[in-house]
DNA sequence: GCTACAAAGGAAAACGATTGCCGTCCGAGA
DNA sequence: TCTCGGACGGCAATCGTTTTCCTTTGTAGC
């Protein structure tokens, strides 16, 4: 509340020189003016402005900010966690800004972002093919990144900015289904997100080539949403469909959990019916005992917190990942042995 | 980029008239040069500095902060849901800050808000007994509300703020015990959370007060942490303990899916065996079927929203709870017929 | 006793805005 | 013709800082 201005008078110095003593300067000062304008500090309860001094400077403030897709998906939590743990030490700060998986309300976050002169943006969610914002976003970006910005894509977008840190969409998917026909299961159906996300796009890629690999034909994959509801509502359908599939992958884990969990309330057992497998695991994944691929997500917040720190202002990373073997999936033999 | 100054001088215009067209002035210009600012605006890519005319006008930004103990715990993601939703259509941002659970990084963040002029700042999470840090926390927060920000608590805190809004922690806990009782158990243990924290200590309270007034002797309570894993580990014990009791009320769901998923890892069965309540119903509630108090957590976000918007500065609202029943409580006579 | 230089402090111009006050111009009313 | 008032625009102060130039003073070196 106390201004310099006030400091400097209480002090009988100029303001020049209770700015010198209160927020560091090479210029010398005496140590008795210092004391000065010390003790007139605390006894005012001093406090700088850091808006003024951004608008004096015109540098970044220590405002990190991540934009997810939904402040419920335990995906976003772990990235963000990630962020936190990089940057908490060096007085960062880390704001999760939801996007409500919609570029309208991602740019009004992206304008409040740049209006407060963040030191970087970390976009964690995916886009998707065809989005007409797009170039606003672009625009919003290039002005962040000229303005000195450090802006990092998590996830796949049709942005370009200061660097990428990932893991492999296509990669994960195609291992998983590999890991599924391993098993000996024929007929595989791959879960997907909502159409269009670049994520989901990668990830069916990704399953296609796999089961093409092995000489199967790709069976039909039904979309939904990335939420526990699509899952749960895609497996009632599944359970009733005349040609079942033997193994499942799913997008994601909260959609794999939905698929367990729906398929046991129709009566079918997972693994010994059918297999499920996610993308991703996060916490619940454990919960359910839900077999999964394992991806780096806190690693990918703490590599971009990193990179932010550091100012690092191009490349891209590909993070590893691995399959995680719980309980939802079993052997195609299981099934034909019961 | 573009300054005022850069736009006055390509429009010929004063600084005064250029920032009166620009940001909306009631003093009158006339059409003539309104289009020439306009136009030099638009040529120049003008972004009014929003830092610059937070520190002239001292106004309160659009930033409302959201202070947390966990991002990845769904418990938080629901609030900040209700807030977003409550506040994003008015153009305010809702950004969640995650204080680890610790009172330092939360002070941090309260500083950051602070610094940066939120509008409001939102306490999601629980306070704690005797934590030494209280009285910086209350300067802060003294200091937000003094220069107009609104500070609210949906969780108990030590601290006086501008209002409070929450649900009846020890009502919940009470009415969960209460229908645990209800279904005929005898032997009721509750597992909270880590000492200390105001939220288990109600709970904790509402719970044996329900025991009591039923003329049974409250169980032993088992404290651990918030987490999942907390609760896996209370149920390892708990199973190999003696005096193993029927029915258990755990501080929130996640302790509760913990106790759940660990029980039946070491071969008891839920709820035939023992029945399980948990407390906040959030999605992993849903996940493993578990009975739990339903918190009006979005509802309280949304209120917390609506009441910066209107600058609501007082007052306290206690939103009401609910029983949800699933499937990991059941009569205890299930248990004597087995 | 002179110069030279460092230390110490202040005045004032920025940074990017807003706004009170004043001057000019014009048309209307007397 | 004179006056009055409103429309319109600019000057300059202001917000809370930082920083570039001074100016003054003290001291060391010759």
């Amino acid at each position: 509340m106390a201004s310099l201005q006030e400091i400097s008078q209480r002090a009988n110095v100029s303001v020049a020189t209770a700015s010198r003593v209160l927020n560091g300067s090479s210029h010398p000062v005496s140590s008795q003016t210092r004391a000065k304008v010390l003790s007139a500090a605390e006894a005012l309860g001093y406090t700088p402005s850091v808006l003024a001094q951004l608008v004096r400077k015109g540098q970044r403030s220590r405002i990190i900010g991540v934009i997810v897709g939904d402040v419920s998906d335990p995906y976003f939590g772990a990235v963000a966690r990630g962020v936190e743990e990089a940057v908490a030490d060096d007085g960062y700060l880390t704001m999760i800004a939801s996007g409500r998986r919609t570029t309208a309300a991602e740019l009004d976050h992206l304008r409040s972002l740049r209006d407060h002169q963040a030191a970087g943006v970390i976009f964690a969610s995916s886009g998707y093919e065809n989005d007409p914002l797009t170039e606003q976003a672009q625009e919003l970006v290039d002005s962040l990144m000229a303005s000195g910005s450090i802006v990092l894509a998590l996830a796949p977008r049709d942005i370009s900015c200061s660097g990428r840190i990932a893991f492999d969409d296509r990669g994960a998917a195609f291992d998983a289904t590999r890991y599924l026909i391993g098993l000996g299961h024929k007929e595989i159906a791959f879960v997907g997100g909502p159409g269009g996300f670049h994520t989901s796009t990668h990830r069916r890629d990704g399953f296609e080539a796999a089961v093409r690999s092995a000489g199967l034909t790709p069976n039909k994959r039904l979309t939904g949403g990335f939420e526990y509801e699509a899952g749960y509502r895609a497996a009632q359908h599944i359970a009733l469909s005349p040609e079942r599939p033997e193994a499942i992958l799913a997008v994601n884990d909260d959609v794999a959990i939905g698929l367990v969990v729906g398929f046991r309330d129709t009566g079918l057992r997972v693994p010994a019916d059918i297999s499920v497998c996610g993308i991703h695991d996060t916490r619940p994944a454990s919960y359910v005992g839900l077999t999964t691929v394992a991806a780096p997500l806190s690693e990918m917040g703490h590599a971009a917190g990193l990179a932010i720190l550091n100012g690092e202002t191009s490349g891209t990373t590909v993070l590893p990942h691995h399959l995680v073997e719980r309980t939802t999936t079993a052997p195609s033999s299981a099934r034909a042995a019961r």
